[in-house]
DNA sequence: TTGAAAGCGGTACCAG
DNA sequence: CTGGTACCGCTTTCAA
């Protein structure tokens, strides 16, 4: 493991010079700048990283808190994870993933110990107790989702009210006047933050807009597919033209499967619209008109504001709600009594 | 950010004496280690970690390296990587993820500025970029998984071997003589090390044991339900009596719906046996027979030996093959023409 | 533009 | 059983 000295001697210079010329924290002549990157380039070195630790304020490390609880939708939160670490290798940052019990104790560890620089917070539940930590607590912290308490908090996350009120007017402008939303599983209105957000978005909207509504979740991993055919008749019987689906895949396929059964097309005799869709909704046996819920438009300013917290231009905290994009795939029209 | 030497004043003793107390690496009377750990507990000293690194061998973080192709089993995935962090928080270690392409440059990166203590590899290629890697660098390296090429590595895995031999035994003691196997998608078969090897030892077992077999893909993820059935519909046609399925939960119960659809019960008409599953067959729309593919199994002994090889008596280069286990959940049966 | 040297906060050796 | 202290390798201030 080459070290500092090594470099310095190679290039014939001071350790100091070295240091600064790799930090770019001191002007360096472009020549012994030259020498330096050729020592460093010809040993391969790279500076240790506890000394640096130590001897710098910066740990060049960021924790990922995720609880991972059993009902989290794998595909969806290993895309976040990623564009996570993405975005922070973009700014030369690791990410330390704190899983389970470790996602709250962690914090506090990581923390009093100085291993990172600041913590990212995934899987925010409503009533997160992750909150009053991150409160606690001299480092900056970001949640990627809002809990109910956010007073003081930065939060970054798509904003799904604005959402849903996107989906509901669409179809409230193409005449609708009886909806439907067909949502996720009971357990996730409990412990996750966006779910209900979504859900009375939709029902203030459509309440706003004079459209009646219905509102069913889509059951349990192990009876989705059922619960939601289920779902999906029961709105149809109740006469409801236009259906908005905010789940995972199988339940949007379980949704047009059931329609297709009954005999009805989309977007002819029913509209659907897809919101906070996470996979590709133009992949399903139909394509849907979709608002995506896609992890780089969170993660990336999530990891840009970590980052700014240790800056001396902290941000403020606030929410940072990410403004939902409406993808046209032809899946919604009239309804038929008024064309 | 308290530090060492606060803890040392607050219970009266020296600097050393806290550490010795606390790494235990020295015999601490009795008296004064309760003292110091008072001290520790009301000041919530935790150490910092550069210093530690630095002062210490240690950096007490491991690397999880995992490139995260598109093709991969999310779930799964996710199961491994939770029992990992789990397995290396039990043995005080902090997990820092490698995604992408920093899996195989960070790596490198990690191991020259001495980030990290160990490695874990995981989402193993048969032709594998971070053999060469692992070989080329001092850190310690263990990969959960197998390469093609792992002549002086240490690897973890269940033995996927004995699993197909398990599972071919099963059918072929029950007097079943026509068989086949239901596998991954193409892909995984050139991406992914173990596909190959239970699809071989499938091959081979029942070629030893004078029993007939065909083997089919399962088809891409967007079509893997109708490539499953369309393989499940050809195996019967072809005259099977038994089917092993090396597939997701998706898969299973597309060959379970072909199989019904077709007026087929199982186990009266049909075997099936479940091969390396990494969800509950239980909760499949019939149990069935299951050699399961556990995280623990793999990532506790993987971690254990990331830790071994940090001390004294470091373990031998090898394979580590985890032997597989059979849990019978009564869908085996003897074929019809033998009962 | 460059160098010397004082820390950063622990660990572990050498004494006592 | 306990204390003093020389490092660990880098960053950054102070001086030139």
């Amino acid at each position: 493991m080459v070290k500092i000295n090594e470099v310095a001697e190679a290039a014939g210079v001071s350790i100091s010079t070295v240091s600064y010329a790799l930090s770019g924290k001191r002007p360096v002549s472009p020549a012994t700048r030259q020498r330096i990157e050729r020592a460093v380039a010809e040993l391969g070195y790279s500076p240790n990283a506890g000394a640096r630790m130590l001897a710098g304020s910066r740990t060049h490390i960021f924790a990922l808190t995720e609880p991972l609880r059993r009902d989290t939708h794998a595909p969806t939160h290993m895309s976040f994870v990623l564009a996570t670490a993405v975005a922070a290798r973009r700014n030369e940052y690791d990410i330390l993933l704190l899983t389970e019990e470790e996602a709250s104790a962690g914090m506090a560890r990581v923390a009093s110990s100085g291993l990172v620089d600041a913590i990212l917070v995934l899987d925010v539940a409503p009533d997160d107790e992750r909150v009053a930590l991150a409160r606690s607590i001299p480092t900056p912290t970001v949640f990627i989702g809002v809990p109910d308490d956010h007073e003081g908090l930065l939060c970054v996350d798509l904003d799904f009210d604005a959402a849903a009120v996107l989906a509901v007017d669409r179809v409230a402008d193409a005449g609708h006047r009886l909806i439907g939303l067909i949502g996720q599983s009971q357990v996730s209105y409990e412990k996750s933050n966006f779910p209900p957000r979504v859900r009375r978005a939709f029902e203030r909207r459509a309440t706003e807009r004079g459209v009646a509504h219905h509102f069913h979740v889509s059951g349990d991993r192990a009876t989705s597919i059922q619960a939601t055919r289920e779902a999906t008749a029961s709105l149809v019987e109740a006469g409801v033209t236009a259906i908005l689906v905010h789940a995972a895949d199988d339940v949007h396929n379980a949704v047009l499967a059931e329609l297709t059964d009954r005999g009805l097309s989309v977007p002819g005799d029913i509209s659907v619209v897809s919101v906070a869709a996470s996979f590709d909704t133009g992949a399903l046996a139909l394509p849907v008109d979709v608002i995506p819920l896609l992890p780089e438009p969170s993660c990336d300013p999530a990891v840009d504001l970590a980052v700014r917290s240790l800056s001396p231009d902290r941000p403020e905290p606030g929410l940072h709600l990410i403004p939902p994009v409406y993808y046209d795939r032809g899946s919604v029209a009239p309804p038929r009594d008024r064309r």
